[in-house]
DNA sequence: TCTCTATCTGCAAACAGTTGCACATGTATT
DNA sequence: AATACATGTGCAACTGTTTGCAGATAGAGA
């Protein structure tokens, strides 16, 4: 069996389904190489199969279901909606400015031992993936105080 | 000079002005030791000058002031809006389980190594002040997979 | 004290995302 | 293939938060 019939397998022995719909925002995602927005996807269903129709609160249902059981990533990169993620290539984590809205991509070992000090101090599993630390780039520093 | 006369001058040299609305906003986050939310501040206000009216817009507007002049700290609890807090005493950071949406607070030095590397390797100036950590606690590991 | 203007406020409209509810459907069982 | 019901969908209403705009005002300078 490979992995993904695997996960299906595992999915919908938890009570989980594997609708249209959600085959769509999957398909959507694996389509967009990066970050989507709820709308973009959205856009990407709809000019790949112009006579469905999903709706959004569906699409929001099912990324929060995907993040849920940990395919998808949901980041924020400072801009006024969330960004969706498939999980398990390409991993990283953002750092984005607040003062020109730059997003710098980091290799996601950095925050390895805060997990590991999370999990032996406190027992948390922490999920830290595709996380954004907001501050200031090296250039937007050098103007701060006349801000 | 107070460190709080010099703060207030040193922001009125950058053109940021101290109106009634915001010596409001700043009052009830200084009553209220927790983290308080745009609508509780509302609230405190209220309680404190019921016949001053401050408009939610402001208030938000307000608090996201105080957070770009690094006063207040901005963070989600996992609830379905953010909470804010005056910076400089009693700093931490939040352990949030997405199991039982129990908050656990932690000694914020756990992010200080984070810090610096950032700052060595991309010259980046993390703000990580009252920031979440989400996962799962101790307890709601155990039955993960029943889920 | 008065003037001036960039900044701030209130209002209303907009936005991203969530939720309640009735109906539809995926899937386990037979 | 038919049944049965828990899970999922669409719609509309709602939440928290942001934004555009016109009028108000804090605070610098005269």
């Amino acid at each position: 069996m490979s992995d993904h019939d695997e996960l299906i397998h595992s999915l919908r022995a938890r009570g989980h389904r594997l609708t249209p719909q959600r085959r769509l925002v999957l398909e959507a995602l694996q389509h967009g190489d990066h970050h989507m927005s709820a709308d973009e996807i959205a856009q990407t269903i709809i000019a790949h199969y112009p006579s469905i129709s999903v709706d959004p609160a569906t699409i929001y249902r099912t990324l929060r279901w995907l993040r849920d059981v940990d395919l998808v990533s949901e980041t924020s990169l400072g801009q006024n909606h969330m960004v969706y993620a498939l999980l398990g290539s390409d991993d990283h984590h953002h750092l984005v400015c607040e003062g020109c809205s730059g997003v710098i991509e980091i290799d996601p070992s950095i925050l390895d031992p805060v997990r590991q000090e999370l999990k032996a101090r406190y027992g948390f599993a922490a999920r830290l993936a595709h996380i954004s630390i907001f501050g200031l780039c090296a250039r937007c520093q050098i103007g701060e105080h006349e801000g």
